[in-house]
DNA sequence: CTCAAGGGTATACAGTTGTATACTTCCCAG
DNA sequence: CTGGGAAGTATACAACTGTATACCCTTGAG
């Protein structure tokens, strides 16, 4: 019962999956939906016969569903370890935090440069993920129902992943539940976009970048302003003229 | 030299054209990108002979890139349109306006029930026109670059427009050029996001239309107060402890 | 030792695809 | 009246596609 020729035999016998896999993240990357990809082709570049497809998968959609699950669970975690990373250069661990109500205004720039770090980190790791990205993006929207719903749940799941973050890192305090998950929403919505644009656009890197992290600081403070500690804001909205001068 | 033969002449000339781009537009409405359309296909789709596309057309993106043109000429003065309809529902003409300087909170206010109705109006011109957005957001980020680059621009352009009658209508006036523009890009590349949502989910349109405004409210917010004369903001973001209390 | 099963291969076939060539209509300019 | 060009059709063909059937190794469990 050892376990190394087990997981041996099981490195070996996933061989022709990987090289399936890895030919249609190449492919799909020069610019091709999956489902453009034809069976042989797909085998083509794997260098194997096209009937060993069949052995592995019953359609092409089920070979980008075992891509996007394996992708996700690359890119979960290690994406939560940046936004910890980030906050840590922050507030170095063991140093005191201090809280919305004590300070705001050093909340506020605490949580601004952790989107400095976070977009940073982020859009480097779209660049060394980049045929994993450039498909998650392409069939996001693409043809095939199957593939969107499920990069659909990736979405959701990495905006939950990011409110849930922010929440225990406490960097918006002042936020509710409802209106953090909107804004993180919204905000991974933007970076997957703007991610491809980083990968294709190599010249305009650092352009990006910060509008990147402009986009995120701006939401945060909408939000803060709108529908967290915004009293004042709310007021002048509404109508009431401000109240000081 | 009567212009009527003339014209009908051009109609009927264009007959296969049309039928052939209605037939694409059909088809990839139906879940398919673009690129993944036979020749053949498409031409029995429209009810001709697969060698009358090559009359029309040299090669399918040649169609796509037809078909996006002819979408942008329909749809850019429409939504400009739409803008203006929006800020006069809010302020008649003939009626004085107020400047941000003389009352901000009333020209927030403006900008935000602009934004109420616009947003409302772009869903359901986006739902009237199901089959031109589908295919615009697949092939914004699909297989084919000439569509890409194609596509890329007509969300410059609607974002430029967008930015434009911001100015002209003075729904933001205290914001500046750089600004603006970016937050107007942000803001094209959301909506038709949530366009896509708003169409393929009609139960739910209620909350996607409810959360677009919000955040395009909570965009312009957090720019007016970051960028625009947001003093106080900034300074309590480099740390100034807040004046008052 | 055996043998079943998983991964991989070879060959075959019918259907489809893109494209080439050649033919027909129709319309309008000269 | 006529000739030419634009739009459309018919037929043909080689290349490629997805699948089906049958065969081959290797491997590890009983």
């Amino acid at each position: 019962m050892a376990s190394k020729p087990q997981s041996l035999t099981k490195t070996v016998a996933a061989q022709g999956k990987r090289l399936l896999m890895d030919a249609a993240l190449k492919l799909t990357a020069q610019s091709r939906s999956i489902n453009a990809l034809g069976l042989r082709e797909l085998a083509r570049e794997a260098g194997l016969n096209p009937n060993t497809f069949y052995r592995h998968f019953k359609s092409i959609d089920e070979l980008g569903l075992a891509i996007i699950e394996e992708m996700t669970s690359q890119i979960r975690l290690p994406l939560r370890a940046l936004r910890r990373q980030a906050a840590e250069s922050v507030v170095p661990p063991g140093m005191a935090d201090v809280s919305w109500e004590t300070n705001p205004a050093l909340s506020m720039q605490k949580a601004t440069l952790v989107t400095h770090q976070t977009v940073r980190l982020f859009l480097d790791y779209a660049l060394q993920n980049r045929n994993a990205f450039i498909m998650g993006i392409r069939e996001l929207h693409g043809a095939s129902p199957a593939l969107r719903q499920a990069l659909r749940k990736v979405m959701t799941d990495f905006a939950a992943d990011m409110a849930d973050d922010i929440r225990q890192l406490q960097l918006l305090p002042m936020l509710d539940d409802a209106t953090l998950k909107d804004i993180a929403t919204a905000v991974s919505r933007e970076m997957f976009q703007l991610a491809m644009d980083y990968i294709e656009q190599p010249e305009q890197r650092e352009t990006i970048s910060n509008q990147a992290e402009l986009l995120v600081t701006t939401l945060f403070t909408g939000a803060v302003l709108l529908r967290g500690h915004g009293d004042l804001v709310m007021r002048a909205l509404r109508g009431t003229p401000p109240a000081a001068s």
